[in-house]
Order: C-alpha cells, then sequence, then structure tokens
DNA sequence: TGGGTCACG
DNA sequence: ACGTACGTGACCCAG
C-alpha cells in the first residue's frame, strides 16, 4: 500500500482548541469554540499534507486500564470542564456527518489506537503524521511516523514536527526512550507521577547515559547529582509505574478500516446543516466552493431601459410581498433591487432617464396600497422614501426581526441574515468589496454591485417571512409590528431633525477647559518629579504606586488600578492625586465632549447622530456618531455643557423624563403590594425603603441611610448580589447581605419575582419583558462560577431594563405620530432611555407639553401609574 | 485590537 | 474558592 495516513488524537486536539479559542456560544447557547478550534486546526493540516487516508482517535467515556491504574495510585481524575465537555459530542457529530471515521474502542485510550495503527499503517508501507498536543506520543516517532504538535502563538497556529531526528535533537533520546524519560520527570498533564525531585534535565541525562530507567537503577550509585540518586532509590516503583502510564500500546486489537479512512468530500450536506447550526460563519464558505451553479443569481437581471423598467414596476405594484433594496451611500442613490419572486430579482440602474426621483416616486408607489414588503436595513433607505411612505405602510425590515429573535448578536448584516433564514451564503460587502466606496465600485464594477443589490432584495423576501413565521410562534408579532417597526420611522426622523448646539460656545468651553488642564498637568508633574503621559494608566501606576509607594494598589491584568474609586480614597491625604482626579474629569469632558462634539457639527449647526435598534441585549437604543445618550449631568461641570445644546432660532427645548420608571415596573411586574401602593400615594420611594428596611420612623430616615436604601433599589434591579452592594456602598459584604435579606424579608413578592426570573431563564434558556421582548441568558448553562452568577443577574435585570425600553419605545412613537399628524413644528429630537426632548414651537408648547404627559404615561396600563418630571427651557440646560 | 477608564440611564 | 453589580459608547494607550 501507498500514501499518506493522518491521525489526530481528537481529546487533545479539542482540549488545545478549546483553550486556545476565545468562548463562543451559538444563538441556542451551545458553547462552540473547541468545536471551531479544532475544524480550523484540522483544516489546516489537512490542507498542507493531503493525505489519502484520515481518521480521528478519541477516548471511551469507560475508564481504560492506564486511567484505572493511575487511579488506583491517584484516587481520582480531574473532570473535565463542563463547556468543553458539552462540545465532545458535537465534534463527533461532526466528523461522522464528513465522513471521518472515529477510532474508538473500549477498555483502550485513544493513545493506543493512534500507535496501532500507525504502526500498522508503517508495516504496510504508508508514511503517516499524527496530530496531537500530547508529548508523549512522540515515542511513537520514526522515519516514517511524522509527530506533529500545534502550538498557538499569538492567534497563529505554528505546528512543530517530530521524525526521529528532531526527537533526538531536542531531548537526546530516542523515541522510543522518551517512554523511560516520561517515567522519570513525570508529565502532569498526563497524570503521570514520575520521580519527586527530578526534572526534565536530569531525566535527560540519566536517560541519555544508561538508556532505560532498569539500566539506570541497576548502576544508581554512579547517578548524579545525589538528589536523584536518593530520589531513584527510594522511588524506584513509582518510576516502574509511571512507565507503565507512559507506555502506549502499539499492539491494542483496534483495526483502522483503510476503506473509510479514505479521504473523500469533507463538505457534505449534513456538515453543512451542521455548521450552519453552530454558526461557524468563517468556516460555511468552504462548503459553497464546491456548488457548481450560484443557485440563485442566475436570476439576477440588470435594468437600464426606460420601458423595460415601467414593466418592472408594474409587475411590482401587482405583486403582494416583494423584496426591496435601494443601493445607495451619504446620500447618493445608485439604484433599486427587486425580488418579485424568487426567480425574477432586478436591479433598476439609476441611469439616464431613470432618474432618483423617477426611481424613488416609482419605488413609493409599490410600498403604498396593501401590498407586503420586505426589506433589510429600512431606516438606511428612508432617506429616499420618507416624503412618501408613512410608518403604518406593511413594510417589514428582516434586521430587525433577526435582532428581536436573537438581541445577543448586535450585528444583523444581510449574508447572516441569508445564512440563518434563507439557507444561502453569500459574500459580506467588505468580502466582495473591501473598503472601497460604492461611488468606485459602481464605476469600476457595476455588474457585481448589481449583484450586491440583487442579494439584497433576494434575502429580504426569502428571509422575512420566515422569520415573522418564528416571531409568530414566540408571540413576537405585536412588538414587531407596533413597536419596533414604527420605532425605525421615529427614529430615522430624529435623526434627521438632529439637535442644534452652538459651536461658538462648545469651543469657548473647550479653551476653558484646556487652560485648567494645562495647569494641572504641571503642577501634576510637580509632584511627581518628573513628566509622564498622565492618560496613560500604566505610567500613572507606576508613578503613583511605585515612585511615590502610595498605599492601597490594587492590580489589573497590566498593572495597577488606577480607576477612580481607588484614587477617591487616597484624593484626601495626597494633593496629586486630587490633581488627577480632576485632570481626569477635565481630560474626559474636552477630548469626549469639547473636541468629539464639534467634530460632529453638520452645516447646518446641528449634530445628527445615530440611534441604533439592533445593538442591546436588552431592547434599549443606542446612540453613536457621536453618543448623545452620555452627555454629562452628574457633575456641575460637565453638566454646564448642556448649555451649548439649544433649541432652533425662536424655539425651546421641553425635556420629559420618567420618574423611576425601573422601580415602577419592578413594583407592577413583581406585583408587590407594599410597592404598588407606595408609588400610588407619590411617597419618596428610596425613604419609605430605608424606614421599612431598617425599621424606622418615616420621619426619623436619615439622609445616609436613604441613600443607603437608594442602592439597595438599584441593586434590585440590577440583579442584586451582597459583593456588588458592598463596593458600592464601602460596607462589609457581610452587611450588604443583611440589608438585601432585610430588603427580601419586606417585600417578598420582590423576591419571589426574582426568584422566578431566574428559574424561568434556566428552563426556557431566556427571560421576556411584558410586551414579549427575549433575551437568551447562554451565561447560564455555563460551568464556570463566576458566568453563572452573571446568568443569574442577567435574568433578574433583563425583564425590569427591558420592560422600561419597551415602555418608552411605545411613547416615543406615540409622541412623533401625533406631532406628525397633527402637523406640528414641534420635533422629538433625542430619546436617553427614560428620557424624551422635544425642541418645540413656542405657541405649540403647552400642547406638545400635554402630548407628552398623555402618550409617556398612558403608555403602558400597570397597577402601579406612570409619573414624569417636565421642565422648559432655551437650551438642555435649562430643560432638564 | 484590547484593556482601562469614564460619561450616561 | 471563585471575584461581580445591569445596559451602553468614546477616547486613550500599548503592542
Amino acid at each position: 500500500m501507498q500514501g499518506k495516513l493522518v491521525l489526530i488524537d481528537g481529546h487533545s486536539i479539542l482540549n488545545r482548541a478549546y483553550f486556545g479559542v476565545p468562548d463562543l456560544t451559538n444563538s441556542q447557547g451551545l458553547h462552540t469554540n473547541a468545536v471551531y478550534g479544532f475544524l480550523n486546526i484540522m483544516f489546516k493540516i489537512l490542507d498542507e499534507e493531503q493525505p489519502d487516508y484520515f481518521a480521528v482517535a478519541f477516548d471511551l467515556h469507560a475508564p481504560t486500564f492506564r486511567h484505572k491504574m493511575y487511579d488506583a495510585y491517584k484516587g481520582t481524575r480531574k473532570p473535565m470542564q463542563e463547556e468543553l465537555r458539552q462540545q465532545v459530542p458535537v465534534m463527533k457529530e461532526m466528523l461522522t456527518a464528513m465522513g471521518v471515521p472515529l477510532m474508538m474502542l473500549e477498555g483502550y485510550e485513544a493513545d493506543d489506537l493512534l500507535g496501532t495503527a500507525a504502526k500498522k499503517a508503517e508495516a504496510d508501507g504508508l508514511s503517516v503524521s499524527i496530530i496531537s498536543g500530547d508529548r508523549d506520543l512522540l515515542q511513537l516517532a520514526t522515519d516514517r511516523i511524522k509527530v506533529r504538535i500545534p502550538k498557538t502563538k499569538k492567534g497563529k497556529t505554528e505546528v512543530e514536527d517530530y521524525n526521529t531526528e528532531e526527537v533526538v535533537a531536542k531531548y537526546m533520546v530516542t523515541p522510543s526512550q522518551i517512554v523511560d524519560l516520561k517515567a522519570l520527570m513525570g508529565d502532569a498533564s498526563d497524570n503521570i507521577p514520575g520521580i519527586p525531585g527530578v526534572g526534565e534535565k536530569t531525566a535527560g541525562k540519566i536517560i541519555a547515559e544508561y538508556g532505560s530507567i532498569e539500566n539506570a537503577y541497576a548502576h544508581v550509585e554512579e547517578i548524579k547529582p545525589n538528589k536523584a540518586k536518593e530520589s531513584l532509590r527510594e522511588h524506584y516503583d513509582l518510576a516502574q509505574l509511571s512507565k507503565k502510564l507512559a507506555k502506549i500500546n502499539t499492539e491494542s486489537p483496534f483495526v483502522l478500516d483503510m476503506e473509510r479512512a479514505k479521504m473523500g468530500n469533507l463538505f457534505t450536506q449534513d456538515a453543512f446543516e451542521l455548521c450552519r447550526k453552530l454558526e461557524f460563519r468563517n468556516i460555511l464558505p468552504r462548503f459553497s466552493l464546491d456548488a457548481p451553479v450560484d443557485p440563485v443569481s442566475e436570476f439576477f437581471f440588470t435594468v437600464t431601459d426606460f420601458s423595460e423598467a415601467e414593466t418592472v414596476f408594474t409587475q411590482a405594484q401587482a405583486t403582494d410581498g416583494i423584496g426591496f433594496s435601494l443601493l445607495a451611500e451619504k446620500g447618493q442613490l445608485y439604484g433599486i433591487a427587486l425580488a418579485l419572486d424568487t426567480e425574477h430579482i432586478y436591479f433598476v440602474k439609476k441611469e439616464g432617464f431613470l432618474t432618483e426621483s423617477y426611481l424613488t416616486e416609482k419605488c413609493v408607489q409599490i410600498l403604498h396600497g396593501s401590498n407586503m414588503a420586505y426589506t433589510i436595513d429600512l431606516k438606511e433607505q428612508l432617506v429616499f422614501l420618507r416624503n412618501g411612505i408613512s410608518s403604518r405602510e406593511q413594510i417589514a425590515d428582516a434586521a430587525i426581526g433577526a435582532y428581536l429573535l436573537n438581541p445577543l448578536k448586535g450585528q444583523y448584516p444581510c449574508e447572516d441574515i441569508a445564512k440563518d433564514y434563507a439557507s444561502l451564503m453569500m459574500k459580506g460587502r467588505s468580502e466582495l468589496f473591501g473598503k472601497e466606496s460604492l461611488a468606485k465600485v459602481m464605476e469600476e464594477r457595476a455588474e457585481e454591485a448589481a449583484g450586491y443589490a440583487c442579494y439584497h432584495a433576494y434575502t429580504a423576501l426569502a428571509a422575512t417571512p420566515v422569520i415573522l413565521e418564528k416571531l409568530q410562534e414566540l408571540k413576537m408579532l405585536e412588538l414587531f409590528w407596533n413597536m419596533e417597526m414604527p420605532l425605525v420611522y421615529t427614529l430615522y426622523d430624529m435623526q434627521e431633525a438632529g439637535i442644534r448646539v452652538n459651536a461658538q460656545e462648545l469651543k469657548a468651553y473647550g479653551e476653558e477647559l484646556y487652560v485648567r488642564i494645562v495647569e494641572l498637568e504641571k503642577e501634576i508633574y510637580q509632584e511627581a518629579g518628573e513628566e509622564f503621559n498622565i492618560n496613560s494608566p500604566k505610567q500613572l501606576g507606576v508613578i503613583l504606586f511605585e515612585k511615590l509607594k502610595l498605599p492601597g494598589a490594587k492590580k489589573t491584568k497590566s498593572g495597577f488600578s488606577t480607576a477612580a474609586d481607588v484614587l477617591e480614597k487616597l484624593a484626601p491625604d495626597h494633593v496629586i492625586v486630587a490633581k488627577i482626579l480632576e485632570y481626569r474629569q477635565l481630560a474626559k469632558l474636552k477630548s469626549t465632549y469639547a473636541d468629539g462634539l464639534a467634530n460632529f457639527i453638520s452645516a447646518d449647526g446641528r449634530i445628527h447622530g445615530t440611534f441604533n435598534q439592533t445593538i442591546t441585549a436588552t431592547g434599549r437604543i443606542s446612540s453613536t456618531d457621536p453618543n448623545l445618550q452620555n452627555i454629562p449631568v452628574r457633575t456641575e461641570l460637565g453638566r454646564l455643557l448642556r448649555k451649548v445644546f439649544i433649541a432652533r432660532e425662536g424655539y425651546v427645548l421641553i425635556d420629559a423624563d420618567y420618574s423611576q420608571i425601573e422601580l415602577r415596573v419592578l413594583a407592577a411586574m413583581a406585583g408587590d403590594e407594599t410597592l404598588i401602593t407606595a408609588f400610588r400615594d407619590h411617597a419618596d420611594i428610596h425613604r419609605l425603603t430605608a424606614s421599612q428596611v431598617f425599621h424606622i420612623p418615616f420621619d426619623e430616615v436619615t439622609p445616609l441611610q436613604r441613600r443607603n436604601a437608594k442602592a439597595v433599589n438599584f441593586g434590585i434591579v440590577y440583579g442584586i448580589s451582597a459583593f456588588g452592594l458592598s463596593e458600592d456602598l464601602h460596607i462589609s459584604v457581610k452587611e450588604a447581605g443583611e440589608y438585601i435579606e432585610k430588603y427580601f424579608q419586606t417585600y417578598p413578592k420582590v423576591k419571589e419575582f426574582l426568584d422566578n426570573a431566574v428559574k424561568e431563564a434556566k428552563e426556557k434558556g431566556c427571560v421576556t419583558t411584558l410586551f414579549h421582548r427575549r433575551r437568551p441568558v447562554p451565561e447560564l448553562n455555563s460551568g464556570n462560577f463566576m458566568q453563572r452568577s452573571f446568568g443569574e443577574r442577567v435574568a433578574m435585570n433583563s425583564p425590569i431594563q427591558g420592560t422600561a425600553a419597551d415602555i418608552i419605545k411605545i411613547a416615543m412613537v406615540r409622541v412623533n405620530e401625533r406631532l406628525r399628524a397633527e402637523n406640528r413644528r414641534s420635533r422629538l429630537i433625542l430619546q436617553i432611555h427614560d428620557e424624551l426632548l422635544i425642541e418645540a414651537e413656542p405657541s405649540e408648547v403647552e400642547d406638545v407639553k400635554q402630548i407628552l404627559a398623555q402618550e409617556m404615561i398612558n403608555a403602558v396600563s400597570l397597577p402601579v401609574a406612570m409619573e414624569i418630571d417636565m421642565n422648559t427651557g432655551n437650551n438642555w440646560y435649562e430643560a432638564h
């Protein structure tokens, strides 16, 4: 027989992969990092070796002879980590799906099977490679058996290769003597005890000199150093046991079926399905390479002729259920893709008589009426459509739907939606065009750009109905149609409106900061006795805790912690620390806000940020470029910045925020009568908590007690832990635990509610809000205590935070739609989680306040009424 | 690119 | 024995 055989030591490589690849989970919460890493190592090896035969060896779960010998010696074996253990059957399933034979035999370890198969193959004239992370296997190396050990260095996998020569070069012993070597030095990872006090060096010398432990023992008097001599004499039985443990049995009864081991096509349908289930996006393209024709793109047509375009548009209007996608960038439209059905996908290119206004007008016409339309990322396209359509049109955004189904992904590009919901593999934008602008792509490779747009339209058409069906199963259709889809338009309107900023004042604010920053810089250098980069936590840590030897050093991964809570303890006693804290505050204000915001002011004097609807795990929206949801307010200096956020000429700002929305939601969801009554009576909720938890008359609660109670209330909402609360209040964990205990005694319904949330999350794998928004909690399945605890806190917090997010989403959609329906000039311009900001026309102020109050308070009807605080001002500082 | 820090709810 | 409060985004440094 001729050819090459590759054998993989399954557990060993899976183990390597597990520790080498950061934790990955799919949307079902299944851990996948080890399988993913294994496949990557496997592909790399197979690409390199191009073997004729291939198999993977595994231990069977039943303890083997050698395990038993060891267990008799030591008693126990370390249990495998849960996250890794659950991946073993998945790995086997994957290999089976790929047609790779699994080498397993009752009573034998993988090592023995590898050894047996390798020796047999060698005798038959094959060359063999064994892939393992286990150096024990080096004993199998010969001139025709190569042992390959993958090493992960900085994310890249490098492989060390060993034939006889390399083993001798590295260890000074022959492969067969590796057994003796291990018998002396031991191997912790393989549970081989070895001889105490003998390490790699000594063991190597002894075996190089005497050839085996038996011969070494025969000459034990000659052995140096003395320590090794004594140890060998005393522990010779241990060495013999170790040798038995280390010795691989190459004569096991295992026979590798070479017919089955013949390399075939790994990329089978079954393997594809499994990879899809595991969400191995990077591996999936390997499957499509073999696909003879792209099953979809043969139905793509580019239209540049006017009358042809007319025909397409007419057909589209008569079709119920179309997919569409506007190809555009930076306000420039390049064309419209329309998927009428799965075999007719047109890209109508903007060209000649097919002008932008004509195309968008036609598109609006199609979207009107009762036709259902599907797209991906509607908000991005609304710039061309918003004037023609209202939020009550039947347009479904697949990305929004995919987010509702699994909010943990964070990103929902077309190619992911195609893969997840339409079983279609397509290339992503960066894969196709890199960082090229669409303008350039249209010039150079217009056909490909057209195809790209067609894929979007096709995917929208094919995937969205699947998504809607899943949403229906989860009772999320109402959430989708009545909350999230209308919100797309509301967020678009807010982005388009933007917020006016006084650029001169902003600049002046930054300059004032700068003066003080320079001052502080000098003073800090003086105190430190040298100049350094105050912005570098690393350098700062060294200065404070090494040079100045300040107490209270806490360490992080990369040095000392210089976080505010650490520095605040030192500030009263050390001027430099107080100055550093002030410097930090000013530097933050300058770089992020003064300078940062200035870069975003558009020609119209306003900042048009982006509101993201598919980012957060809980259902909140997020704000970027710039983030307008974290403008300073807690310190006066920072708060002053809000004076530069102003209303349009002659207009005013109205700011309305929910009072205690999360605690109200908690009271309502838990059904706690005491809390419900308290809110109904407009009681000071923190003071009340203090009086009830600490058993103090309501009027005698001190400010400190109120503050503590407030922290407890926050803690409850966050998913309480005694440690977290103790950190926050600077009290002992024990005390914090007592607070929590008393809180739960006072409000038993709350405890019941939180316990139930965790229980439900464990049973169903996710938690839900009042409006059926779901958040998966995969962390609860983790074997890691820390991760599991995190999962519990998430299970407690998400329904509360998420329900509050739902409520304000309803309110903002209604407010926005009323303003527009009533033809008001006032505009909703910002949302900050529990707060809405409106730019109001002066004559409308009273009406707008009415609208805000009405819609915010009535957004939901709960046992606990919602209340809001509202203010008007010429700028955000005054209005809040 | 990831970690540290800090701004907000 | 473990080492946390929940949810975000931006800036800076270091490798």
